[in-house]
DNA sequence: GTATTTGAGTGGTAAAAAGTGGGATATTTA
DNA sequence: TAAATATCCCACTTTTTACCACTCAAATAC
């Protein structure tokens, strides 16, 4: 099962967000109601079901503890990361931490993305994208020039 | 069992804080109420359960003690490690030795870090992280270049 | 075409829990 | 013995969380 596409959504005074009726039954399902919320290193925030999750912060713990790209790895997304649950509405709440460090007010943008989903602002999200489309700043890796799409 | 997030917490006038709720049980389980602090090379606290600083510390006394970075590891992390204590309001109190070297004095953040916690100064927290979240500075090794989140 | 029902989205309230501070007692150190 | 430090316990304040209720839109039935 993969995640995709996007919705425009709404936060209220306390921070809650409801997920998109398209996604529910599917995440609350293979979630079991248990979902992990962290931060990106673009100042989106990602959703995780946790089982995922878990393999995810395997690996970034297993990184050398000395080594300082590792460290910040480990203190940004293990260090941010959250457990939250769905509300009897279908809802999450964003931990108000989170939402202070992606701007996220009350407008946003709720992306799938495979396994997980990405959270943006709603004026950022729209900024960054056309950044995106500028030829210019997309310079890709030389492994995937040849990517056929 | 894996420590993550990370929650602002007071440090009042005596120099203590309180484990914050959701690590509480787990930790005063497996830690039997013995928990290590010392300082890290970032100038933060590491709060470990005893049991588990113990494997670290024999790792580290085993390094060859002629070795230069052996010997400041040494110094370090075990020269200032200190056994404290949950007292019966499940808080801790930080040793004024450490809290002069992290430079905690009123606010401070509390960071699950897998099996062990870090504690940051609060400002020195937020300073940190914006600087690791300057795309320049990113620079990730080759082992994690490919490492899909 | 209109009315009814259903479900999604949104907002609010009250009870519970967690965080915080301070005073009193105990313990250590000089 | 006095001073400083540590520890316990209580109480207040703030935050969190669970639950309920309303509105709006869409869909279905009559």
């Amino acid at each position: 099962m993969m995640f995709r596409g996007l919705n425009k959504i709404s936060v209220d005074a306390k921070g809650r967000v409801s997920i998109p009726t398209k996604y529910r039954n599917e995440l609350i399902k293979i979630s079991k109601n248990k979902l992990i919320c962290t931060i990106d290193l673009d100042h989106c925030l990602l959703l995780y079901p946790l089982n995922h999750w878990l393999k995810i912060e395997e690996k970034i713990m297993k990184l050398p503890s000395l080594d300082n790209s590792s460290r910040k790895l480990q203190r940004l997304l293990v260090g941010h990361a959250v457990e939250i649950d769905i509300d009897s509405s279908a809802r999450i709440l964003i931990p108000s931490e989170l939402r202070e460090f992606s701007k996220i007010n009350k407008e946003a943008m709720f992306i799938g993305q495979g396994k997980r989903f990405e959270i943006w602002d709603y004026l950022t999200w729209t900024k960054s994208r056309e950044k995106w489309l500028e030829k210019e700043t997309l310079t890709l890796p030389k492994d995937f020039e040849m990517l056929s799409l």
